[in-house]
DNA sequence: GACGCGTGGTT
DNA sequence: TAACCAAGCGT
């Protein structure tokens, strides 16, 4: 019998070991494309929920396309990165109004979309149209660099061709659809960052990383996250019932979402004392301090932020300029606003104080 | 082309 | 616990 080729090793492997996802089971590249989008950067576990919550609010691209930006990013909310978010949106509205509802039908079409990039065009264009263009994510360098012993820098732009090059070598003329699922599937489930399976693994007298024992140092990659440090003191104000909020603009994180008035500090939380801003100068002398609330340290990652919330009650006559585009809100209101995950908890944990 | 962008889980 | 990771992309 003949030697297998490693593309068919690798599909057997994965026909055998492959999880049940329910964008495995389609080719309608909206769904397809759903799926990608939800998952760059993402684990599987925490993104089905939002596939199935698009799915079902969204059924098809039209819909999508049709929605507020407003609406897409509250069904976004607790999944981070909403940038993607904006520009699915983005993305479903050319093509809709442009592209008369199709998805370009290849990697080349795809690409030029926003928030599509080298790796989600390939996923779409093989997966949906059968392309024969390898996937390169995450689960693809680190499997390619332990099997051949790469010990290029993944965060290098030199890797960007020796990896593509070498995984569209090794690519399934025939199933190119299955073959990238696999890649990544085996790089996600057995050939893992930590722990990998190597002793039985089915590459294990082929793998260079296992022959040498470096699984632990491949894939290189030397890019450290600085981690930055930020203070935000939020100022809950309250009047009638309604809390002031506005949405957050761009160029920082959580853009097009919504949260309360914000004083950011550089390297400390405020003393209520200090603060020499004028709204708030205005506004505290003549209003009730409900509460100061327990310090909330949020992790992100590139920063981490140390947040106090002030609430604060108006009376219901009391007159006061606003800061540009803010407003008050009704409760129910709230809960329709899209909001990072940190207001969202803080909201929560005090609905009983504000939900009166 | 280096950096910024979330959240939650694991080591 | 801090560090690292998880189906990347835009600027």
């Amino acid at each position: 019998m003949e030697r297998q080729t490693f593309s068919e090793v690798l599909q057997n492997w994965y026909e055998r070991n492959k999880r049940e996802l329910p964008w495995r089971n389609t080719r309608d590249p909206y769904k397809i494309w759903l799926s990608e989008i939800i998952l760059q950067q993402t684990r599987v576990v925490q993104g089905m929920p939002y596939y199935h919550k698009f799915v079902d609010k969204y059924p098809t691209i039209i819909d999508l396309a049709n929605a507020d930006e407003k609406e897409v990013l509250r069904l976004w909310q607790g999944l981070g990165y909403y940038s993607r978010a904006r520009n699915m949106h983005q993305t479903a509205k050319i093509i809709a109004n442009d592209l008369n509802g199709k998805f370009p039908e290849n990697y080349a079409g795809l690409v030029k979309l926003k928030g599509i990039g080298p790796y989600t065009a390939a996923a779409i264009a093989s997966f949906a149209f059968d392309e024969k263009v390898a996937v390169v994510d995450g689960n693809v360098y680190r499997v390619l660099a332990r099997l051949f012993g790469i010990e290029t820098d993944i965060a290098s732009h030199e890797a960007k061709k020796v990896f593509g090059d070498l995984a569209n070598e090794l690519i399934s003329a025939k199933n190119p659809a299955t073959h990238n699922q696999a890649m990544m599937e085996f790089g996600a489930t057995y050939c893992t960052p930590a722990n990998p399976g190597c002793m039985f693994c089915i590459f294990h007298y082929d793998c260079e990383a296992n022959a040498k024992g470096k699984q632990a140092v491949l894939p290189v990659k030397s890019k450290k996250v600085k981690v930055k440090k930020r203070y935000f003191d939020y100022f809950v104000i309250e009047r009638d019932g309604k809390l002031l909020m506005t949405k957050r603009g761009a160029k920082d994180i959580w853009e097009g979402l919504y949260h309360f008035y914000l004083v950011e500090s550089k390297y400390k939380l405020l003393q209520i004392e200090e603060i020499d801003n004028d709204f708030l100068q205005e506004l505290l002398p003549v209003s009730i301090i409900k509460n100061s609330s327990e310090v909330y340290k949020h992790v992100l990652t590139h920063q981490t932020i140390e947040v106090r919330f002030w609430h604060i009650v108006l009376s219901e006559d009391q007159s006061l300029t606003l800061p540009l585009d803010y407003e008050f809100y009704t409760w129910e209101a709230i809960e329709d606003l899209p909001k990072p995950i940190l207001i969202e908890k803080y909201l929560k944990k005090h609905q009983k104080v504000f939900k009166i």
